[in-house]
DNA sequence: CAATCCTTTGGCAGCGCTGTCAATAATAGT
DNA sequence: ACTATTATTGACAGCGCTGCCAAAGGATTG
């Protein structure tokens, strides 16, 4: 008898088709198309391979079929917990599913994006997953002729790639700076930190309903390239209170800054909202749980990880979405950081 | 001339050989052994590589070499933003390196660990890493079969399957109590949530400090096993006060925890430190920026990743550390919660 | 100067699986 | 009953690379 078993002791595909009493291609159908066996070489096959206990060997089967079930994830940092929760339903969206997740991480850099995408492009994944919008020239093209489906979350914007799931940064700012504007305040400052493209949007988003209202002056905003924390927020708002004394708000780009400035205003002995309101990006758990409670845009991290993934999942099965674009959208959770000043 | 290019365009190494004036085998030795050559061969196979755009195809090199360049992570959650640092640190080492991350998530139940563990050995890793020391006999078995470097973290402690990196939970929380003991409190609460091993170890270092003072009673611990976040810090300690109200201080498994015991303090005017001086744990960097700044146990989560990566990594090539456990320790933070009561 | 050893190179047989095509069995149509 | 389809199955040739072994030089030694 010919030799069964794999050298490091592994069952290999021949031994569960021998074991089954099949012919080794009937076997790998077995795996790849079940449905073209007859039900009884179908069962067959199934309790020999789970007898053996075998696993498929995947770089066997990608050489062979010149696919792989890979599906490449491009994230600008793992330091930013929104991403975090993005992660967490890209792999629950994953799990169960045949699709392995390869993480990459481009540190913000369009060239590190770049040099990844061409990296994963040499081992063709099943599909692939991008952050942002803003990719140079040289990576959509290599994006274009990976011929996978290709997903970019956090934004939507026009000329998708393929396929996108995202909102609008700026349309959130705005509307969260309308509702500071209509709560009455007129001086309302912009906190930003490590201004990426999202930022900027929302900074756009700022600018524009400050400008709409007429309130827009330079000195209110308040920006620096270094990564955020609270610690930083603190500072920042520290910063903006010397440069801008007489602002009464401020529209945080981040939840981690907004409590870094309701911290500093404790400090400061600063009434929040009585002197200054204070409202957030991304409505982390805690901001409900703050006091004053701290109001904040809630965005769909989760979910935009969670769909992405399984609107690759089903692009790969062929399986194209109705609209390629899903805006998530985004909902203004009012707390008590922004609620009417109580009358003097 | 017989087929160069392969069907999808992509440049085997057949062809860098070719365009280089040697043999496929010279040519795949560049990779594997770049010394063996002399140093024009050497030379010319690197500029053809170049000019070619070559890009190894991972499948086929893993088939024919029956080895990885993968090391499999498995983490258990993706929520608890611990591992989002160990991650960090993770993804941190194996930059530049030859090697991909796998990461998988076993949602802190040892079956899930099992079967991916089971997952794993199939695709031959070149390492492996594991969180925590509570592998089920079956796991264990799996991994002792599956000749990788292998590395634990999070925690130390006897038999490592290979290697270890952590710290003693048990003895960072004994230190925790033990300075809020060494302050004069008597009555110290023990906040927990998702009582996982290494938080058990948590609450086995306060019962020590407790008892080693003679102020251990039941009454004082309270836990609870949903996950942990700040709204579940603040609702635990309302629980503990209600149960008891003598407390004057509390050890929470976690800063999230100890954050909703700070907001939770605020919105009942329990003043911090002078009523209840509040420790967490992990030092996030949210603590010192809190008013009051919050004292908590510093912990090394981004060496834990990075050092155990470069471990494997050394492992991998050869290169057994001297001592195969490693503890990166902790450090109390002290800061304004956990100080002195003002004089009255 | 021959014998020996080391360095450098190439030929070749797979790694374990899948895709293709042909063969056979089963079913349907006339 | 006989042919046309369709449903199942198997044989076989690779996928692109590496590991092993042998060959060819070059250097070294007695």
């Amino acid at each position: 008898m010919a030799r069964q078993r794999t050298k490091s002791g592994k069952i290999r595909l021949a031994e569960v088709a021998s074991l089954a009493g099949v012919s080794l291609t009937t076997a790998s159908r077995f795996f790849r198309t079940p449905e073209a066996l007859s039900p009884g070489k179908r069962e067959r096959v199934a309790s020999a391979a789970d007898k053996l206990g075998y696993e498929p060997d995947l770089a066997a089967r990608a050489l062979a079929s010149q696919r792989t079930e890979v599906i490449g994830v491009l994230i600008p940092s793992l330091t930013n917990n929104v991403f975090s929760d993005v992660l967490r339903g890209v792999y629950d969206a994953a799990d169960g599913s045949p699709f392995t997740i390869q993480l990459v991480n481009t540190h913000y850099s369009v060239l590190q994006e770049e040099k990844l995408l061409r990296l994963f492009r040499a081992q063709r994944p099943a599909g692939l997953m991008v952050t942002g919008i803003n990719q140079t020239p040289n990576s959509r093209a290599v994006m274009q002729s990976m011929d996978c489906p290709i997903v970019q979350i956090m934004e939507t914007g026009p000329e998708p790639i393929d396929m996108m799931v995202g909102f609008s940064h700026s349309d959130a700012a705005f509307s969260a700076v309308a509702h500071l504007i209509a709560q009455g305040r007129k001086r309302i400052g912009f906190l930003g930190a490590r201004m990426d493209p999202r930022v900027q949007r929302r900074l756009e988003g700022y600018r524009r309903a400050m400008k709409a209202a007429a309130l827009l002056e330079p000195r209110f905003i308040l920006t620096t390239p270094i990564p955020t924390s609270v610690s930083v927020g603190g500072v920042l708002f520290g910063d903006l209170l010397a440069r801008a004394p007489d602002i009464d708000a401020v529209f945080c780009i981040n939840d981690d800054i907004a409590l870094g400035t309701l911290f500093e205003c404790q400090r400061r002995q600063i009434a929040v909202p009585d002197d200054i309101a204070i409202v957030g990006f991304n409505d982390l758990e805690f901001m409900a749980a703050a006091v004053p409670s701290l109001s904040s845009v809630r965005t769909n991290r989760y979910e935009m990880g969670r769909d992405a993934i399984a609107m690759l999942i089903a692009a790969i099965a062929g399986e194209r979405p109705a609209r390629p674009v899903v805006d998530l959208g985004f909902e203004l959770m009012v707390r008590q950081s922004s609620m009417p000043r109580h009358s003097p």
